[in-house]
DNA sequence: TATAAACTCTATAGCTACTATAGAGTCAAG
DNA sequence: CTTGACTCTATAGTAGCTATAGAGTTTATA
């Protein structure tokens, strides 16, 4: 399979392929004699657990790391399971700043509507640091 | 002022100030003899207001946008409260797609436990692109 | 057989908003 | 006159790609 077919069947684009090979996570396959890319199915494999993974926004090492640990079968899982406890410690943290970012800017949002003019701006005036009115408050 | 006067008192670090001066968000300020940038405390209203909006996570562009607004009084603030609208949106998306995200890491999670070896693990078997429980799946 | 279209290759720039670093110059105090 | 604190410019790095240029390869068609 040249690498046009790799990308269909595994939904990773094929920069990204060539990407993930000179980052590692995929060894480099052999090639035709006019130098294009060859691949059996076993690589289609690897590169959806990539994107599976990817999906979940799991880092590239996050990933690398996981790839290794299947050589490794009898290793005992509970790395896995810290690793997408870890994962889901920062997407709650992130959650967490951006509701307050979404709290932060509907407040702002009230200060104003839209039948003044600038100079008059209640959002702009919020956000001067000369005002009593600072992004935060109520 | 130096600019690490103006760094303290505006809450930018010294290499942001330069940053925002390169991307023309403050003008270049003058200098001493021996090449150092003075500046009024002018700049540290320009450069607090920026920092301002970059804690609501506003882009440099939109917030270039916005100090060139206030040259222009009588602009309708309209402007104003349709970016501050746009950027909730992006925001309130964010939030959707890591709620999504922390779901789908949840019941991934589910799946396995520390007991297991890897060859057992059920997060490596959802993960894992031939397998009947995809990780979106209940 | 010629040629055009479709595909692939490598290498590089770009994205965002900075931070970090190197190497050099400036300035104030002791 | 030297030490230390400060500043300067320029460059690389961050994450995970996407987009592009310019060149070569393969396949289909005329």
């Amino acid at each position: 399979m040249k690498i046009s077919e790799v990308s269909k069947r595994s939904g990773c684009s094929i920069q990204a392929i060539r990407y993930y090979e000179k980052e590692g996570l995929v060894s480099a396959p052999s090639r035709t004699e006019g130098n294009f890319r060859l691949y059996s199915s076993e690589e289609i494999e690897r590169l959806s657990f990539i994107k599976n993974c990817r999906s979940l926004d799991l880092s590239l090492s996050e990933i690398k790391h996981l790839l290794e640990l299947q050589y490794l079968p009898n290793t005992p899982c509970e790395v896995v399971n810290v690793m997408i406890d870890d994962h889901l410690s920062i997407v709650e943290k992130r959650i967490a700043d951006l509701q307050k970012l979404q709290s932060d800017l509907r407040k702002l949002r009230r200060r104003c509507n839209s039948t003044r003019s600038i100079d008059q701006c209640g959002i702009l005036e919020a956000l001067s640091p000369d005002s009593n009115h600072s992004v935060s408050d109520g």
